[in-house]
Parts: structure tokens; C-alpha cells; sequence
DNA sequence: AAAAAAAGAATGAACGTTCATTTTTGTCTA
DNA sequence: TAGACAAAAATGAACGTTCATTCTTTTTTT
């Protein structure tokens, strides 16, 4: 066991070392050089949990998507209504994107740039299903606008993108009364009219 | 004026060809001999024209920002009302995210990567103000929600970028009926409650 | 024919990856 | 239980390649 621990320690310091480096400097500006020193690992080691570099940063991506939306529905479950379902989710990713923003930088630095291949990319929408299923529920009880998943998604989750990057670059603060405004947009956004 | 034409030729060329390799590639895998060769110039070339890559790169990400903002304006004055001055310039963002969607990929990498320098960024950022100070005047009319400008951008245009992405990379289709609902929606998110 | 622009080849540094070797771990035997 | 030994893990140095940039020469322009 103490074989296996010793292990699983140095992957994660791997994944650690470069979220925080391409997060800084980008995918092209992280050599794995850098990556091993950060980690306190030969470049030679790094052959030993990964195939390649680009190997490594696919399975970075997954594991921090998979950290996001285990974080996003960790207080949700199938038997809440629509609405509290999606505050439930909603309030959650937000804390995400602000609090736990070196990971959500990461992600969104995966999803605009052609850094990942897409069968990551692939794998890595696959966690979002429970609130599609939620949105479809919705639309079934007549509680959700009739439209497209992804257009649901861009009124209602991806401000929080933007909003992140903007706290981030310290353009300006969000503080709780915001993000509750945020979240009734984020709602009458998506809820049919005049129920 | 042959001698200058020919120059802006070339400059041009470079700058269109730096947007699609970086565009297909990411910045870190489009070399400066692919630049050349997709530009049909020397390597040697470019360095007439641009300092070096960051140099090359930052005043592409300049170009195509003052491009994007030219387009988002042009069919906007300031003397419009402030509902109809935003809904004029709301579409003319989605059709240059939609159809001019090469140019709206690179802008959306660049704001997404450490790819390109403090100082042009800020340098970019600069071209919006026309539509910050719409929405200030809409505050002081009671037309528009008095709160950040940053929020209002999240609100109601930071979800085109990510229905760009989604339409780019054939998840799904955006329809005329569909952007006109999404106007809706944009405008919905800004405006004050029951005016 | 001088000056400017452009080209291709050359250069040196940096990188991803591999190789040969050492260190650590775990097992088996006496 | 001590010690030997095989297997696994880890390492630092080395390799071959690629890249940004520069140098020298050629071409074009005026």
C-alpha cells in the first residue's frame, strides 16, 4: 500500500504542478521540464504516469472537469423540484468558478484553445448530464423555456465564465447580493414566461 | 505607393495567416516558418514587419479586436434611444460572432490564454467603450439595471462567445428565430424590472 | 548603381523524450 | 529475522528535433 500511496501522491503533484503552470503561462509555455521541478520529479518520471505531454493534459482536463461537476451537484439530488434543483446546481457552480477559480481558469483555457483532443473534450461534456436531464424535466412540467440545451446553458451558466475572469484579472469584486442577482437572472432567463 | 501597397500586402497576409494556424494549432504549435510559408513569404520576412512572435501576435490580437468593435458599431449612433442603440449593437456582435467566426475563435483564445501581454490586452479593451457608455446613460434614463457594467456584459453578451463555440464545433445550429430569442433574453437580463 | 526588401540557409537554444544507471521496495531463503 | 536478490520506480544526462531568430546573399525598386 505504501507503494501504491507514494504514487498516487506524485501523479497528483504532477496534475497540481500543471494546472498552476499552464494556468500561468499556457499550454506551449510549460515545458515538462518545469512541470517535473514544480512536482519535485525528474522529467524522466513523468514518462511513468503519462504517455506524453499531451497525454498528461487530457488527463488533467478530465480530472479537473470531473472535479467541477462532482462540486457542482454535490448538494443536488433526482428528487428536488426543477427550480431548487437548478438553484441548488446553479449556486454551486458559481462557488466553484470564484472560489475554486484556479481550477475553473484551467477549464476554460481547455475549452477555447485546441490544447485537448477531442475525445477528452468528448469525454469531458459527458458530467454535465444530470442538469440536462434536469432542463429536460423542466421542459417536460412545462417549468423550463422549450429550447435547446446549449442555449440554456449560454444564458444561464456561461456569465459565470466571464464573471470569473473578470474577478479574476481584478477588474472588479463580486460579492454575495451580486451573485444572488446573478442567479435571478440566471433564472428568468430560463424559465418559461409568466407561470 | 507600389512599394507601401506591396508592404500591406504582406503585413496582411501574415496577420490573416497568424489567425487560422493559431486558430487550428494554438499558439504554441503554429511555428513561424508555418506563418511564412501560409503567407508565402520567408521566415526572414516577417521580422521586417513585427519585432518577433509575441510582437506579431499581440498586434494581430489588436487588428481583430478594433475589427470586431468597428463591426459592432457600425450601425450605431449615439443619439439612438438606448433600447434600440443596444439592440443594434447586440446583433451586429452576434452576426460578427456567427458569421465572422474566425476572427471571434482568435478573440476568444487570446481573452482565454496568457498568450497575449498585459498591455495589449488592456490596449483592446479600450474599443468597447462606446457600448459602456451606453449603458451608462441607460442607468442615468432608469432604462437600464443600475449595476455593473461588467455584470451587464456577462448578462447579456458574454453568451454569444459561448454559442460561437458550441455552432463552431457542430454541436449544434443557430437559427434567425433562435438569435432573436436570445436578444430577448439579453435584453431582459439588463433592463430594469416593469419600466 | 545605390538602397531597400526579401530570401534561404545557418545558428544556437530549448524542448520532448529516451537511455543507462541507481535507488527503493518487496519477497524469499536460510 | 537477516540478508540476498529480483522487480519496480526513479533519476540525471544525453539525444535528436524543432523552433525563433539572425546572417549573408540575391532580387527588386527607385
Amino acid at each position: 500500500m505504501a507503494k501504491l500511496q507514494k504514487s498516487i501522491d506524485k501523479r497528483n503533484a504532477l496534475i497540481k504542478a500543471t494546472i498552476e503552470l499552464v494556468n500561468n503561462n499556457g499550454f506551449h509555455a510549460t515545458p515538462m521540464s518545469k512541470i517535473a521541478k514544480m512536482a519535485k520529479v525528474s522529467p524522466a518520471t513523468i514518462y511513468l504516469y503519462f504517455e506524453n505531454k499531451q497525454d498528461l493534459v487530457n488527463k488533467t482536463y478530465i480530472e479537473v472537469k470531473a472535479k467541477y461537476t462532482d462540486y457542482a451537484f454535490a448538494n443536488y439530488n433526482e428528487s428536488m423540484s426543477v427550480k431548487t434543483g437548478f438553484e441548488t446546481i446553479w449556486k454551486r457552480i458559481a462557488e466553484f468558478k470564484l472560489n475554486e477559480y484556479e481550477h475553473a481558469m484551467f477549464l476554460a483555457q481547455c475549452d477555447n484553445t485546441p490544447m485537448i483532443d477531442e475525445p477528452s473534450l468528448k469525454e469531458g461534456i459527458k458530467h454535465l448530464q444530470p442538469l440536462l436531464d434536469l432542463w429536460e424535466r423542466g421542459k417536460q412540467e412545462g417549468i423550463i423555456k422549450p429550447v435547446s440545451n446549449y442555449l440554456l446553458y449560454a444564458y444561464a451558466v456561461s456569465p459565470l465564465s466571464f464573471l470569473m475572469i473578470a474577478q479574476k484579472r481584478g477588474a472588479f469584486q463580486l460579492d454575495k447580493e451580486q451573485i444572488e442577482e446573478a442567479y435571478q437572472s440566471a433564472w428568468s432567463s430560463i424559465k418559461k414566461c409568466e407561470q
